[in-house]
Parts: C-alpha cells; structure tokens; sequence
DNA sequence: CGATTCGATCGAATCGATTCGACTAAACTA
DNA sequence: TAGTTTAGTCGAATCGATTCGATCGAATCG
C-alpha cells in the first residue's frame, strides 16, 4: 500500500475498461452531449472500479480555458487584512457572489512582504477583485490586462476599462461633518487611515496629505476638510482600536482641545472613546465622535453615530461583475452610498468650559 | 482595440518571433537547463514586442503536475469563520509557510450552505488544509486521498495517514479549572462551543455532550469536567461575544448562581464579562472567569485569565506540513501546548453570600 | 590530427481532458 | 421502399507548455 509510484487512473482507463471511447466517457461525466443510459452506467461504474475521481481539474481547465478560480488581492498579510470587519464582509460578499458559478477564492496579498505579486503571475486565475491596493494597483492591472484577465477593483483609480466599485467617501464624511458643525462644534479633530503603504503614524501634514496614495483616506479627508478646512488630523497606523487610541490620545491632548473628533473608521472611533474615557471625558457631552463604517465593535457600549456603509454588498457588486465578466458582459462602474447613523455619540458641545 | 477574438501569443509564437524552438524558448523563460544569453534576449526581446505575459499557468500545472495552490477548507460562511481572531491567526500561519513555496491559498467552503463540496473536487489543488471541518471531514478527506492530494487537518481527527495539528484542549482547560479549585470555587458553569454543525444554543445536556461532532468543545468539557464534574453548562451557538453575552446571562441567573464561568474562548468569557456587568456583578470579585485562546479581545477592559493557544504558530506547522508532504516527506502529527496565563478575572469566590 | 566532450538547440512525446466533425444504425417521413 | 432525420459513438485535433533524448558544431585533449 506504501509504493510512491501509484499513478491515479485517467478517463481514458477508465474508458477502457467500460468497453468506449475516451470522448464518449468524458460525455457520460460532464453530462454533455447525448449518452445512453447504459453507456452512462457503465462508465460511472468503470469509475468507480478504478477510484476514479472524476476529471483532473488542471486538464480540465487547459481545455476549457477556464478554472473556477477568483483571486482576491489585498496588499496586507492575512492577519492584517482580516482584522477589519469591513474587509471580512467584502470577501464574504465577494464569495457569496461568486458561488454562483461555482468558483472559489484564491487569497493573494500583493504587500510589502513579496516585492514581486508571484502569484498574480502564475496563479490559473479566471478573475480578480483588487481590495484597494494603493500601491501596486498599476502593477498588479497592466500584468492582468496583458494576461488577458478581467479585474474588478474596490475603492481605488484603476483606469477606465476596469469597473470599479466605489463608494462616496468624500460625500458621506461631509455629511457626518455638517451633523457636528450643526450641533455646534468649531474644533474638530480627525483621525485618519494611512495615507501611504508604509502605513507611517503622526501628525497629519500638508505634505502627507497631498502625496497620499490611498483614495479611501484622502476622500474621506477631503469629506471632513469640505466642512472643517483647519481641523487638525493625525493619521493612524491602521483600521484598530488601539490605533485609534493612540491617535485620540494625541488629539485629546492639545490645547485647544477639540470638541469632536471625526475617525475614518469605526474601530478608530471605539479608540478614540476610550481614549476620552482614560481621560476622564464624558462622551459624547464632552466629546462628540464620528465614525465611519457601520460595523459592530464587538465590546464597544456606545451606539456608534457614523457612516454606514454597505461592505458585504459592495463585495457582493465585486463579485457579480465579476460573473458578468465572465460571461462576456462589460459590467460598469458602481457607486455605493452610506447613510448616516446618528447615534449616541455626538452632542452639542459644552457651553462652559 | 474591441475586437473581442483577441487571441493571447503562445511560447510558441515567442519562439517563432525569436527565431527558435518551443522548447528552446521555455528553457530560456523558466531558467532552467543552458540556453546562451544571445538566444535568451532575443526571446525575451520577442515576448515583450508580442506582450507575451509568460507561459500559461494552466498549462504549465498541467505539464508540471503542480498548481501551486493550497485549499484551506472551512465549515462556515467566509463572514462567520473570520469573525474568529483564533481562525485568522491560523490562517495567517499557513500562509506564511507556504509563501515559502510561492503558494496560494485557495479558500473553499464545505459547510452547511452547499450540500457538496464542490470545489473541492474540481480545484486544481495540491493540498488542503482542514480547519476543524467536524461534519464534512470524512468525506472531505476521502475525496482528498481518491484523488491524491494531501491533507492536514488542524484540530479533528481524520484518521491515520492525515497528519493533525493537535492542541491540549483537555489538559489546558483542566489547569484552568484546577486554578479554580485552588482558589476555592464549587460552584462553576461551563460555556460551551458549539458541539453540532447545526449550532444549536441551549443548555448542556449529557446527550449532547455524549453525541458531539465537534472535538475542539469535547476536548475542553473533558478538561473542565475532569474538575468540576458536576458543573452546569450553556452550549453557545458561536465563538463570538454576544453569544457569551447570552450564555452568561443564563448561567448567572440561575440558583444558586455559580461564582467562577469557564468559557471556551476569549470571545464567550468577554461575553460572560459583559453579562455579569450588566447584573451589576463585579469580576473577580463576584464572578471569576477564565478563558481560552489568548486572542487579545477588542475593547475588553480585563485581562483575561486564560489559556494561550499558539494560534499563529498552528497555522505555520499546517503549512510546514504541507510543505514537507509536497517535498515528499511524510510529517507526523504535532500536538501544540497552551500556557496557562493568570489574569485579573479570577480571584477567591465571595465568602459571604 | 582524430577522438572526445560539452554546450546549445531542436523534435517529438506527453500531461489529461474536451470538443468538433464524421460516421453508423435505428427510427421516421413521404 | 427509398430518403431523411436523429440519437449514440468514435477518432483526431487541440489546449499551451515542459522535458527527455537526439543532434550538431565547436572546443578540448591525448
């Protein structure tokens, strides 16, 4: 039972010893074609006989030029990725989508570990969903498009033969920055996501600002500059709370102090609460906070007044023309829209001080 | 530039532009075997003014017999089985091991949504890791070992030729309940992981436990029954917060209430925290609760007592595993250890009542 | 100077299935 | 009954690269 040298049965053995032609007993497996339904038995039996486990998926795919197989690019490692709720619902969306057609994901991260995206190279993809990628998106698009492989980006500029499924950033933090600017507020603060694949945590500069690479930070940050031109910002090192901590702390600690943060995510604001909390302020009396997202921080006891945004449905667009794609369609570029949530975390500001 | 019957150049026509055979131009690209340098540009030279994008991964996997691709199967929906820092950790391990080969993870889905697996009979996989994967596991691992293709299972059993990644569910969970007894407690309720895939929610009965699919949750019983033989126990529908929420509010109104909770995971014991503020009861004061994973939770205040799983490190032994078995080699099966981390949510129960 | 080796290249077989067109025999129409 | 359809089967080409063994010219060696 031990030999190394077993060589699985092909669907000509097969064939063979059902007493038919290759053809005919490919035929009696993808349900193809006409076959009868004594050749059918006797095919599936042979199969049986032999241990056949039906058709070699690489072969099968040389052929039909196809191989059930979506890539999923992120520019982070896994652990990085999956920490954002929001990234998880994407990809739940995405695979959702694309179950459909009875494909799978491939997971590939295109970051700053690999200098080289290998697997976009190598990898028998049918389509991939690029999840922002700042970065290496013109890279990882030009080696797609001469590969000849369909590409759907979420949030991010990928020029105009790729659909892109977006979402209106800049809009929906003005709103959330008018909702404090209505209350009341003047000194605003915001927390803002990395601005370059360096993911470098400090104050937000001017300089920073303009040469930022990743279009989901910048809009929102344009979003809160419509309304508050000279907020102060200080941007995180990533989408986590204590992340988000760091930052509040920073903020909290100026003088003036703001009187509202707004975070470009919801786990940066359950930080930036707990960052007032440390301090002794009440929020929202003492400090209204504005996130952005609409995911459920699990532990967080606020009721969170932010942006919703429709994660899984933007990876279930992704995914869906993605399958268009596939089947021949040139599926355009869609835009989706938060709604603002107002929760129980904004308030007029204090009137004393 | 819309003509949609754009046929991709082979190798060949690179050879033939290039002025060479087939073979000598796939020599020239994959670097194996001596090709002189004049020979190797002019290929080069030719693939470039052809936008040749390299050799064709469905055919060259189906020459090379390898695809460079590793299935990570899971029992859930992507959103469920990521909301479980354990299962990212894990899975950030073995992505980390394989990298090594320049592999990719392929994600594939067994559980209750599709009745058949069908990915993974039609993927061109070279081998799979198992996460759990109670229910389908059998039949999985058939399917894998008819079509010959590896297998490693983290945390389940699949029988004698499947290295496993083991942990000490039963021996970790009894020190934490020991450290219960030590400090004096009799009384103590058990939050049990889902031991069906129907995860199904209820109080522990001695016919679920007996007729439990899920050997992770078993293990862990054992331990904490191996101690408290007696205790009661809420089975929760998910490794997630909120369902620890609701078992600790279950377990804490009953009478009378039990003065320590074992909660199979950090999410559950987060959860139990939070139920037993909500009751106005004070950890450990009131309530000691020990917890297992040693996953940092998000907005939890306490540090846990806890049993600190090496959940990264799992994840890299699947992957080495398999990285050894497509060397050829044959791992064995590796049991990890947990430590035991006394945190600030046990204590001595209450004397007076 | 003839024999041997070595490096570079090529031809042809191969990986395992799918698919198109051709062919046979049975069933149907006029 | 001759002519036409149709279901069932088969042969052969094809998908695109890899690889083994053979070949050929040039360089090395005795």
């Amino acid at each position: 039972m031990d030999g190394d040298t077993i060589t699985r049965p092909t669907l000509s053995d097969v064939a063979a010893r059902a007493g038919c032609s290759p053809s005919t007993a490919s035929l009696a497996f993808s349900g193809t074609g006409p076959v009868s339904d004594a050749t059918r038995e006797k095919v599936l039996a042979a199969a049986k006989e032999l241990h056949y486990a039906g058709p070699d998926p690489r072969a099968r795919s040389l052929r039909r030029g196809r191989s059930g197989i979506v890539g999923v690019v992120i520019d982070d490692r896994v652990s990085e990725a999956f920490r954002d709720p929001v990234n998880i619902a994407m990809l739940d969306g995405v695979s959702e989508a694309i179950g459909e057609i009875d494909a799978a994901l491939l997971l590939l991260t295109a970051g700053a570990g690999s200098d080289k995206p290998v697997s976009l190279e190598t990898a028998p993809l049918d389509a991939v969903v690029l999840f922002g990628c700042s970065t290496t998106l013109e890279r990882s698009i030009s080696m797609l498009t001469q590969r000849g492989i369909p590409a759907v980006v979420i949030e991010g500029d990928a020029g105009e033969n790729v659909p892109e499924i977006a979402l209106d950033n800049r809009e929906a933090t003005r709103i959330g920055a008018e909702h404090l600017r209505e209350l009341g507020h003047e000194r605003v603060g915001i927390v803002v996501l990395p601005l370059a694949p360096d993911r470098a945590r400090g104050a937000l500069t001017e300089e920073r600002a303009a040469s930022s690479a990743v279009a989901t930070a910048t809009e929102r940050l344009a979003g809160a500059r419509d309304v508050f031109p000279d907020a102060a910002g200080v941007v995180a090192s990533g989408s986590y709370l204590d992340e988000g901590l760091i930052a509040g702390r920073e903020l909290l600690t100026a003088t003036p102090r703001p009187t509202a943060i707004i975070a470009q995510s919801d786990l940066l604001a359950a930080g930036v609460i707990r960052a007032a909390e440390e301090l002794g302020l009440h929020v929202p009396e003492d400090l209204s906070v504005v996130g952005f997202d609409g995911v459920r921080v699990d532990g967080l006891d606020y009721d969170l007044t932010t942006l919703v945004q429709p994660s899984q449905a933007k990876g279930r667009a992704a995914g869906e023309a993605i399958v268009r794609m596939l089947a021949g369609e040139h599926p355009t570029s869609v835009t989706f829209t938060s709604t603002f949530h107002r929760g129980a975390t904004t308030a007029p500001p204090r009137v004393a001080d």
